[in-house]
RNA sequence: GUGGGUGUAGCUCAGUAGGCAGAGCACCUGGUUGUGGCCCAGGAUGUCGCGCGUUCAAGCCGCGUCACUCACCCCA
């Protein structure tokens, strides 16, 4: 028979992988609630339109890049690619939003059809927080502290904070016609390929391209810096106060672009010059147009996702506990005994493996060095006899007898 | 969607100029009547990704195909 295997952008996540991703879940969990998120689970489907209305009907993610299919009865549902949409539809939806501020953390899989590479999948998993229902700028610089706070307690250095702000739907305008303007009395022939057609369609993007052309070519461009209106401007001074004084390290970086459509003023990214070519490892802004765009009251927001993906490949080795302890099965007469036996030490939270076939000593007490237990208890034909087992500290390997109902106290068992 | 690289033992990979399929690690057995690590001796393991072609002969050359991977695009 042939083997069935996983389709291509999805992975299996043995450990340690699986143990680094639930221990960077729980952490994230852990912090963001000392900041009061409280944590939201929305389901992986949602109707197509959500994310249509959202992201942006003309943006890549959802024109080429979206899971989209007909249910049973025809209906146009996708695969989450991103929470934020899912998170605002379900606060929308409850009607729990007089209250003031909400604050959500959400985390799971997202799923996009893109061609995988290093730090990205086509299901790949994000922790998310949206501070929903204001818009001071003490909220914005809350939002990133949050999200720093995360990263460094994740143990993760050399990671860098690029700060922008892209204006609202008043000013960004003003600044996308200075921008055409500016990319109009430049060579566009001298523009690589896909940056003629970001002139047209989405301008702001000539300013994040990679070809050395033109970088050089936009060396001159406007800054959106520059456009900003007053209460933008600002909101954005205020923001970069804080984070000032909070002595976080950022960079502005006027050229920073978020990729859907829904962002405005603050935005931010944290990057990784470790990782490859995929190198945010994190990224979000302020969204203050997007929960009465999609049938809510009209409240503000801000918020951030990570990557868990590329943040597992920035964390270290994860280290595995050993079990406590091995039980080495010398009799097949005693096997049924010894599962008894680890049977009550696991009631009392020990963990470990006993053996389920009397091989040769040799060979069990290898297995025991191999998954370095602590303990490794031998139980053959004359302890059977007697009642008794074998204690062995494999690091000293000092070894005593003791009778089978003393294991518990041999193994320290320290009330839980 | 586009381009490059790689598919050989469980894992990491050698394999010269087409001529018997290899190493290290891991695993198993023994060196100890019931005792691990280090050491020594021995052992098992292959659709050389798959298909077609060239050839007396293909892991190696050609074509196709699938998978993985990196990069572009885009993004967390």
């Amino acid at each position: 028979m042939s083997k069935i295997q996983k389709i291509k952008g999805f992975s299996d996540l043995f450990c340690p992988e699986s143990t680094i991703h639930t221990l960077m879940e729980n952490l994230a969990r852990q912090v963001f609630a000392t900041y009061g998120c409280q944590e939201v689970r929305v389901p992986i489907l949602e109707k197509t339109e959500l994310f249509a209305r959202s992201i942006g009907e003309e943006t890549d993610v959802v024109q080429k890049e979206m899971y989209t299919f007909a249910d049973r009865k025809g209906r146009s549902l996708t695969m989450r690619p991103e929470a934020t949409a899912g998170v605002l539809r379900a606060f929308i939806e409850s009607g729990q939003h007089s209250e003031g501020t909400t604050k959500l953390f959400a985390c799971g899989p997202m799923f996009r059809y893109e061609r995988p590479q290093k730090g990205r999948l086509r299901q790949f998993h994000q922790l998310d927080v949206e501070v929903l229902g204001t818009d001071a700028p003490q909220a914005d610089a809350e939002v990133v502290l949050m999200l720093w706070t995360f990263l460094t307690k994740l143990g993760l250095k050399n990671l860098s904070l690029e700060l922008n702000s892209l204006g609202c739907p008043e000013c960004r305008p003003v600044f996308h016609q200075r921008l055409r303007d500016f990319l109009s009395t430049i060579d566009q022939s001298q523009l690589c390929e896909d940056c003629r057609r970001r002139a047209e369609t989405n301008p702001l993007r000539v300013l994040d391209c990679k070809v050395p052309t033109c970088k050089a070519l936009v060396e001159g461009a406007p800054s959106i810096t520059g456009a900003l209106c007053p209460g933008c401007d600002e909101h954005f001074a205020q923001v970069r106060d804080i984070l000032d004084s909070a002595a976080l390290p950022y960079r502005l970086n006027d050229r920073l672009v978020r990729g859907l459509d829904y962002y405005q003023r603050t935005t931010f990214e944290v990057v990784s010059g470790e990782i490859g070519s995929q190198s945010a490892v994190a990224g979000g802004g302020r969204y203050d147009g997007l929960i009465r765009q999609l049938g809510g009251p009209d409240l503000p927001g801000i918020g951030f996702a990570c990557g868990m993906e590329r943040l597992a490949l920035l964390y270290g080795e994860a280290q595995m506990p050993a079990p406590d302890f091995y039980l080495a099965v010398l009799d097949s007469r005693a096997l049924n005994t010894a599962l008894l036996l680890a049977q009550r030490l696991r009631e009392r939270g020990f963990a470990g493996e006993v053996s389920f076939e009397a091989r040769s000593i040799k060979a069990q007490m290898r297995q025991a060095n191999k998954l370095g237990v602590k303990t490794c208890l031998i139980l053959g034909q004359d302890e059977m006899e007697k009642g008794q087992i074998v204690v062995k500290d494999m690091a000293t390997g000092v070894q005593k007898t003791i009778g089978q109902d003393d294991l518990e106290q041999a193994l320290g068992f320290r009330k839980p």
